[in-house]
DNA sequence: GATAATGTTCGATC
DNA sequence: AGATCGAACATTAT
C-alpha cells in the first residue's frame, strides 16, 4: 500500500479532504481536513499496519486499515465505493479514496509539533518485516505466552497479523500453542527468518485477498494462493510426504490452523499424537 | 437465521 | 504486573 501510494501521489499536493464517515477519524476531523489542504508528502513511511504520511509542513496522516479497509485510486469521473470513509484529492485531479465495508479503519491527523502521543501508533514494537533476530530472541525469552498469541501482540512486533502468523509458524514447523520462552536457539533463528521470509513473500504478491483486501489499483492480491494452512482445516496436509490433516482451534481469540504432525514443538501441550 | 471474518481495545478475572 | 478471556466495535458473506 505504500509502495502503490507513493507512486501514484509522489510530490502532487492534496488539494482537498473529505470526511464522508466520521467515524472514520480518530480525533478531530476538521483539523484533519484543515490539516492536509495544500500539502504534499515529505515522505511515505509504514510502521507494522499503519500507514505513515510525513507531511511537507511537518504534519503528520497515519491511516490503520484494520480488517477491511483498503485505499482505492478512482477514475476521473468514478463514482466513490459504497464505504467510502474519506477522500483525498490531489493536484493532478486524481482521487484516492479510503474504502472500509466494516468501518474498523482508522486515519489519525496530527499537526506539526503536536504533543499528543500518536494513537495509531504509540503502542507499537518494532517493525516485524526487518526484524532483528536478537530482538525477537530478547522478546520471546520474556514470555511465557503461546507463540501464536506472542506473533499477534502488535507491542512485541508490529506487522504480523493472524495469516501471516499461521503461515509463519507452519514454516518453522512450530506449533503455535508452544510457549514463546521455551524456543531454542535453532527455534529462534528460524521464527525470526520465517516472520521476514513471509512477510516479503506477502508484499511481493501484493498482499492476500480472502474477499476484501484490493490494491490501490483494486486488483486482489495472490498471497491467498501460497497459504499452506490458513483456511484449510480439514484439508492434507501439503507437506510431501506428510499425510496430516490440518485443523483448526482458536489462541488468542483468532482462528488458527496447523498441521499436527508438522507441528510438534508444544512441549507437552500438544495433542495426543496417537 | 446463525456463524465467521485479514484487528484492536477495554474491562473483568485470574 | 502479567496473562487470559469475552465483549465490543460494524458490516458482509456464506
Amino acid at each position: 500500500m505504500r509502495r502503490d501510494l507513493a507512486e501514484l501521489i509522489g510530490r502532487r499536493r492534496f488539494v482537498a479532504a473529505e470526511v464522508v464517515d466520521l467515524k472514520v477519524v480518530a480525533g478531530d476531523p476538521a483539523a484533519l481536513v484543515g490539516g492536509l489542504a495544500g500539502r504534499r508528502v515529505r515522505e511515505f513511511g509504514r510502521l507494522g499496519k499503519v500507514l505513515q504520511l510525513a507531511l511537507d509542513d511537518g504534519g503528520l496522516l497515519l491511516l490503520h486499515p484494520r480488517m477491511t479497509g483498503r485505499l482505492l485510486a478512482l477514475a476521473p469521473a468514478e463514482p466513490l465505493p459504497p464505504h467510502a470513509r474519506l477522500v483525498l484529492s490531489l493536484s493532478s485531479g486524481r482521487r484516492v479514496v479510503f474504502d472500509d465495508p466494516r468501518r474498523f479503519g482508522r486515519v489519525e491527523y496530527c499537526p506539526p509539533g503536536a504533543t499528543e502521543p500518536q494513537r495509531l501508533t504509540c503502542r507499537l514494537g518494532p517493525d516485524a518485516l526487518d526484524c532483528d533476530t536478537a530482538v525477537v530472541a530478547a522478546a520471546l525469552r520474556r514470555r511465557r505466552v503461546a507463540l501464536k498469541a506472542f506473533l499477534l501482540d502488535q507491542t512485541v512486533l508490529a506487522g504480523v497479523g493472524n495469516i501471516y502468523a499461521c503461515e509463519i509458524l507452519f514454516r518453522c514447523g512450530l506449533h503455535p500453542l508452544t510457549p514463546a520462552c521455551t524456543l531454542r536457539s535453532a527455534e529462534v533463528e528460524r521464527l525470526a527468518g520465517e516472520i521476514r521470509t513471509v512477510l516479503a513473500e506477502g508484499v511481493a504478491y501484493r498482499g492476500t485477498t480472502l474477499a476484501d483486501y484490493r490494491t490501490l489499483q483494486g486488483e486482489s492480491g495472490a498471497f491467498q494462493q501460497r497459504l499452506q494452512v490458513y483456511g484449510r482445516a480439514g484439508e492434507a496436509c501439503l507437506q510431501e510426504g506428510c499425510g496430516g490433516v490440518i485443523e483448526r482451534s482458536v489462541i488468542a481469540g483468532r482462528s488458527t490452523y496447523h498441521c499436527p504432525r508438522c507441528q510438534r514443538s508444544g512441549r507437552g501441550r500438544r495433542p495426543a499424537t496417537g
